[in-house]
DNA sequence: GTCTATAACGGGATAGAC
DNA sequence: GTCTATCCCGTTATAGAC
């Protein structure tokens, strides 16, 4: 891998261990085996690497829920294949946890990338469960917007549960919680 | 405000803002216009002041979480009261953001307050769930505690997305969301 | 209890040689 | 492109005077 590719990559594990305030560039030349002059080569500073790195995760972030999305199959099944797919839970999200970091926060091009992919994830989601509604699978009652940003939320949470406790079970609870809830508004005549 | 408690309270407040790696023992000292030497005399360090700060958030939060569920009502009114009391939301959650600063999740004392507050949390729902479920009000066939699981991650979860938009709709909108999918648990012959 | 001085260290970046 | 030297500043204390 060339040193740039190495500088990103190293910036990406980098933050999602500590986050921005936590990682210096130092750190991260080390963990790329690249040196001071390297990295301000490519770069014009460490916000500018973290842009990159961010942005890069965004992307596989949305790319990863789109495979699970695209699934064939009922509109539940693929909130299922979401929802259940490997994770790391214990890492937590590599997008979620850079919400608590208040330089992310404070700049708005480094926290563009993170409110997209939520963005991008809620109306896939709200998506998903109108085909599921238009097709009778899901109670047309449900408002699509609100259950797409609690099934969000509960994954974000639930790796903040998981940290917390230092066990991937509450986690898997909240996702069990909010499938069992979701799977009380398919209707039972569909198919 | 004795200086000592001046002390506590600005790291409470900065820890909420900033989290621990990004709060300093002179930013501390700064808010709570006490010199170096007063932060030293009556705490050992960073440490162990923030350790008090986070001890005295997580008993707050338990409090006031107990003064939802204490209410008389319903199981799902005193889930919803709960669900629905104010917050300031933007600001996140105080506890839920420690579990993403690297230095917090490594010291198992700072970590223990936040773990037991979490746990608690849980527990207290997944109790007034099987109540409900005992008095006939809620649908026996849930998982109390992998509801409870659930709806604690959609608070947390909640901050982080509304943190990501900096706007509190998705969080009112996940609160709604899960709200409106446990309503749908609730038996209908229920008085 | 509170103050100031001091110190060792790391963060984040610039400069210029190679 | 990569290296080393250098710089200024903030962090996290410790020491001792008041």
């Amino acid at each position: 891998m060339e040193t740039r590719e190495r500088l990103v990559e190293s910036a990406r594990e980098l933050l999602w261990e500590r986050g921005y305030v936590g990682t210096s560039p130092k750190a991260i030349q080390r963990r790329a085996q690249a040196g001071q002059g390297s990295m301000y080569h490519h770069f014009a500073g460490k916000r500018d690497l973290a842009l990159e790195a961010i942005r890069r995760s965004a992307e596989k972030i949305c790319a990863i829920a789109e495979e699970c999305f695209a699934t064939d199959g009922s509109a539940f099944e693929r909130i299922l294949s979401y929802l259940t797919r490997q994770r790391q839970v214990l890492r937590g999200c590599r997008l979620g946890r850079l919400t608590q970091d208040p330089d992310i926060m404070a700049s708005p091009s480094l926290r563009q990338p993170v409110d997209e992919a939520f963005g991008w994830l809620q109306k896939r989601l709200a998506e998903i469960i109108v085909q599921g509604q238009a097709q009778g699978e899901f109670d047309s009652e449900m408002d699509a917007t609100e259950v797409a940003a609690a099934i969000t939320a509960t994954v974000q949470g639930g790796y903040v549960l998981a940290k917390a406790a230092e066990s991937e079970e509450p986690f898997h609870n909240a996702i069990r919680g909010v499938l069992s809830l979701l799977a009380s508004r398919v209707i039972k005549a569909h198919k």
